[in-house]
DNA sequence: TCAAAACGATAACATTTGTTAATAAGTCAC
DNA sequence: GTGACTTATTAACAAATGTTATCGTTTTGA
């Protein structure tokens, strides 16, 4: 059962519904009796894991917002949102001890439980069985970014948009629009612009 | 050894450096002696996994050139390109048993060598430690898309295929025009223009 | 070998997005 | 509250790409 936790804890990022969030939920209550955590609580705009330093955290939601991004040319781009109830970490940096490729910060002030890589794997080091446990977690995230990643190149950004507010009407309305619109992969101006035409 | 083996099996795809390719074209040597498999010669332009059906199979290129694509809104979109000595599956449907969402076809004639998922899983079960194989295959797919996916949000159209004339000129020389730039996510016409001003 | 298909270049025009700038409304911190 | 900053809209123009079509050339497959 254990096994099934951390995957989610470690996977359930990304546009997930209602039911998986929670679903994982449940599964991240359970896990929070088994590893030690801290709380804490933070503005808006705060740099969690800057780019370029190694990830030694992962990061349960409690409440607020949070987004994953990088600057390439000048330009900030965003990756993912991501909102109470999920848990966000620097996947490949914290896994392979590099530095990050890219930062994680709040949108929103942000309520969160902060789990530290020694106890997480202090913990699995308790739990032979998580051999497992790293398979699920390592697929789950290759599926997020491969859909991330389909989502992309399949569609106009004007289509995205426009998905976008069909499936996730809350992350719209949630959401500041020069941050959507690096997510969806355009200017703020373009965004506007695409809002504007109905 | 065998766990980095069938890590490799499947995780040698998209574009590696030729040193990596070596490392990974012995491995796979090595396995071929382990898993039963049945050579292959096809045409080019044969489908070998068309969407929507399950993979149960994986594919390695003893010559030729092979490509991962999908048809969305009547464009037909690559997603990859696979030389010889890699390895090649639809690895979301290899593993879940789903409706894969890509298409398999080759772009020239090719030699293949085909591993069948039951001689796989008969294979790992025999080796209880493949645990950390799943672990290992999962986690470098992940890490291939997520390049993937940076480099295609990163980027302009130009930027890219300029990279990809510097990083893999063979690639540029190998691959029909037309596969590139829905590769690169532009139209023939466009490519065409991006190469013709300079 | 030869007809059909595939491929790549180019042109003309439409559409979309980027860029820069001005403006107005909203928010934050003091 | 108030001044500074942030955010969103709109406009005007530039740049890039999409779309459609034509035209040689090459390649393919029978």
């Amino acid at each position: 059962m254990q096994i099934i936790n951390y995957a989610y804890l470690c996977c359930c990022n990304g546009n997930i519904n209602q039911k998986k969030r929670r679903s994982a939920q449940k599964m991240l209550q359970k896990l929070q009796q088994l590893i030690p955590f801290e709380e804490r609580a933070v503005g808006r705009r705060v740099v969690l894991l800057p780019a370029g330093k190694v990830a030694d955290s992962v990061f349960y939601i409690q409440s607020g917002l949070l987004r994953e991004s990088f600057v390439e040319d000048g330009k900030d781009i965003t990756v993912q949102f991501f909102f109470e109830g999920q848990a966000v970490a620097s996947i490949e940096s914290f896994w392979n001890g590099k530095p990050s490729e890219v930062a994680i910060e709040t949108v929103e002030p942000s309520v969160l439980k902060v789990f530290k890589k020694a106890d997480i794997q202090a913990y699995l080091e308790q739990h032979p069985e998580s051999g497992i446990t790293i398979a699920q977690f390592a697929y789950s995230r290759m599926i997020n970014y491969y859909h991330l990643f389909l989502s992309r190149i399949k569609d106009s950004p004007e289509k995205r948009y426009k998905l976008l507010l069909e499936e996730y009407p809350e992350m719209v309305a949630r959401i500041p629009q020069h941050y959507l619109a690096s997510y969806l992969g355009i200017t703020p101006v373009s965004l506007s612009r695409i809002r504007s035409r109905k």
